[in-house]
DNA sequence: CTGATAACGGACCGCACATTCCAAAATAAG
DNA sequence: CTTATTTTGGAATGTGCGGTCCGTTATCAG
């Protein structure tokens, strides 16, 4: 009946996501997506609506995504602790990185930039730190329950600590060039779990 | 010889400071500094140069007069710990708070919007956390040497990790609704100090 | 093969932005 | 008072943006 699309809508949403997530959301114009995507800006619009559908697409695509392995480790039957310091120190790690300075992690930087004033925006990042706080959360429940933390410490209040300091990791990450300082801020933060 | 200024730069660099935090960088245009200020176009041109220039200038102020009597507890003789108590607690306040969501730390935000593509910037995003975790340090270090702070505790990492939570807190701040969050955070940072 | 349909690329549009220009106004020195 | 000098507000400029339009091209049903 019609022509068939010449692009992958799946391929070019990977694009427009690794496109924003490097230069937020700003500095992205729809030229540089068409550049990076390879394809007519009509049919960006035709297949994705406007830049900022666009933008919530890839987000929305980010949260699906991002990192089900390293996260996954948490909700896995064993020692619970191990799994948490594991992925406070991956944050570190990517915070203190070069390419960190370009990329950073793609919810916080929408808080930064259009949580306060973009609702739907958000509302995302909201959910996004809700899930990392549940999963926190229960991990360190788990780990109570398995004798590898003490009765007497609050899962809630750790997990939240645990989740304020991953996105000061990656906004200090952003600035800072010394790869001690995130460093050693995480490492400190994981003496809570002794 | 001349005309005379007819307004005060000073109360006008001021006022665009204001602004700059309220609105971040890109979204506050001249026409609103215009209107902000109170003066004409070519009087913001004369004297601060360029929008950029007058974001560094204003930077630079936030940075000079940011907060002296909060940070000023934490060099004064006496009990250190209460001190970086206090600090940490308003900045937790500050970021739970309504306002916050609008404004936030205009070095915070800075790091975020300008920080990764803006060298200038950045060098005074990097200044301002060093003189805080400086400031964390050696109030730390007395609180050491005055028996309120275990010996075998590290004030380095210790100070380094405030500094991190104190920037997550401010992003946190400015997307999620619930004030408990970032409060949990803040407390349990701080048993890190009994 | 044929025609209806949808995707494609690139030209195009209106707008908003940062910056500059200019004529009028106001000051201070002589 | 006169004149040189600077400020001032508003108009003008040029650029780059997000979004749309349209002639062309490819696809599929019949």
């Amino acid at each position: 009946m019609a022509r068939t699309k010449e692009f992958d809508p799946d391929a070019a949403l990977q694009a427009a996501l690794e496109l924003f997530w490097r230069r937020g959301y700003e500095a992205t114009t729809m030229a540089n997506l068409v550049d990076h995507l390879g394809i007519g800006r009509a049919s960006i619009y035709a297949t994705f609506g406007n830049k900022h559908a666009l933008y919530l697409k890839a987000l929305d695509r980010y949260a699906e995504t991002g990192n089900p392995r390293l996260l996954g480790e948490l909700s896995r039957p064993g020692p619970a602790l191990p799994a948490v310091r594991a992925v406070v120190r991956r944050f570190a790690a990517e915070a203190a990185s070069e390419e960190e300075r370009l990329t950073g992690c793609f919810v916080t930087n929408t808080a930064a930039e259009l949580a306060p004033h973009d609702d739907s925006a958000a509302r995302r990042v909201e959910v996004s730190w809700e899930h990392l706080e549940t999963l926190l959360h229960s991990a360190l429940v788990r780990a109570q329950a398995q004798g590898e933390l003490a009765d007497d410490r609050d899962p809630r209040s750790l997990a939240r600590m645990l989740l304020v300091l991953t996105q000061g990791l990656r906004v200090v990450g952003k600035a800072s060039s010394d790869p001690a300082r995130v460093r050693d801020a995480a490492e400190e933060a994981l003496t809570l779990l002794d």
